[in-house]
DNA sequence: GTCTTTGTCGTCACTCTGACGATAAACCTT
DNA sequence: AAGGTTTATCGTCAGAGTGACGACAAAGAC
């Protein structure tokens, strides 16, 4: 077996939508290389462990969150040499999507973690250590599209929502404002999106609003457009 | 470091579209594990070897076509404990589309190699070694689901083809018949999907077919659907 | 009560789509 | 050479979906 020396890690996309902007959990390494910069949560594979349990661990350290309940996909492996002064090190990055929940924001061997604005991050590409500036870029990328034909705001939301807090995810992810009209239309009409449960709620203020849970679709058909 | 041993490989998913149907390059096996039996083509990759770099020579190795101007995209990584009985083993698949070439497929370590039809291999999820079944199913979606939204059917295609050419590709790529009236509409006048030579070709018999190159999009307003 | 805020329904013109008729321009057969 | 076959391409029409926007409803704020 020509096994070269070389390590496994995984590193996580993980964004929310807090006071109606696209957030991404950022970590201040405490360890060495790129000590004290910006970058995103993630660490090594263990020996026996699959990606996406390795992918899990980490966000349930970093945040707290079980992740059964959260949405989890992989986005693309990257391996250049030399992206990681350690060594050959292969990265598998995974997106994760999570409600604006008061997470204990906490990491173990992080001095400390923080939500940023994803436009913030991304204007500047020095920012972040290693090539996370471009692997964040690819996972907003696919945040942005999946939006379009997947159901997949909804996990970005609690489990019982307001069309108007669904739209204010659409908005915040892809950055332009859309019709409340016309959006509530096709949320709701869009077969299998969203399911009512005929309770109302006034905590978005003005006329209490319709509450509603992820439906069953695994695709919109047809999608949401981006304007 | 906590380096573990443990090799990274590429898998190819190498399509094509003859006779109608989309085909898939197939290895048989010539050294274990799962000698003589039937898998995708791949390799380990080199200590300083970058990813795609390994892809493309891989495609090279099996196919002859240097990869400049061949559409090659990651799909996904692999890396559950115990798929390879080697030890851990983590692998990155490939997409790669190419044009129905008289292509001399004949590798260095394999066997032999041979198109065959994808859905004669998916049909039966013993067939090919490894997880690979699992790869070819998440390789075949992908090119399945951007065929609607990205002009990518035209990798399928030599350079200059005509539109019933381009329908068959997705005809076979789908499984779907399309109406060559509509198709022709759509194709025509999506902005930068297809760009006209001016020139006519009788090879597919009837009367003469307008020449087109792919155009300059990168996706497809509106995108195509699937039925 | 009136104002403000947010939610929800409706209308209308426009575009896109799918189903299909019709004609054009090559080759093939006899 | 005439007619049949094959494929290409244009056109039509009804229905679905969309964006822009008017209108009204139902809560809290003052």
């Amino acid at each position: 077996m020509d096994f070269v020396p070389l390590g496994v890690a995984v590193d996580l996309v993980i964004l929310t939508v807090r006071d109606g902007s696209l957030q991404v959990l950022l970590i201040r390494r405490g360890i060495a290389p790129h000590k004290g910069r910006w970058a995103l949560p993630g660490g090594f594979v263990r020996p026996e462990e699959d990606l996406a349990d390795a992918a899990r661990r980490e966000l349930a350290e970093e945040t707290g969150l079980v992740s059964d309940r959260i949405h989890l996909e992989q986005v693309a492996t990257y391996g250049e040499p030399g992206r990681d002064p350690r060594g050959r090190v292969i990265s598998v990055a995974y997106l994760a999507l999570v409600p604006d929940l008061p997470v204990p924001v906490a990491g173990t061997d992080a001095a400390s973690a923080e939500w940023v604005a994803v436009n913030d991050v991304l204007a500047d590409p020095q920012r972040l250590a290693f090539d996370h500036h471009r692997i964040l870029g690819d996972g907003v990328e696919r945040a942005r599209a999946k939006l379009e034909y997947s159901p997949l705001a909804t996990a970005f939301c609690v489990d019982e929502f307001t069309i108007s807090e669904l739209r204010g995810i659409y908005e915040a992810v892809w950055g332009v404002p859309l019709d409340p009209r016309n959006f509530h239309r096709k949320a709701t009409k869009t077969e299998g999106f969203v399911t009512p449960l005929g309770a109302t709620t006034t905590r978005d203020g003005g006329r209490p609003a319709q509450l509603f849970r992820r439906g069953p679709a695994t695709t919109l058909h047809p999608p949401l457009t981006r304007g």
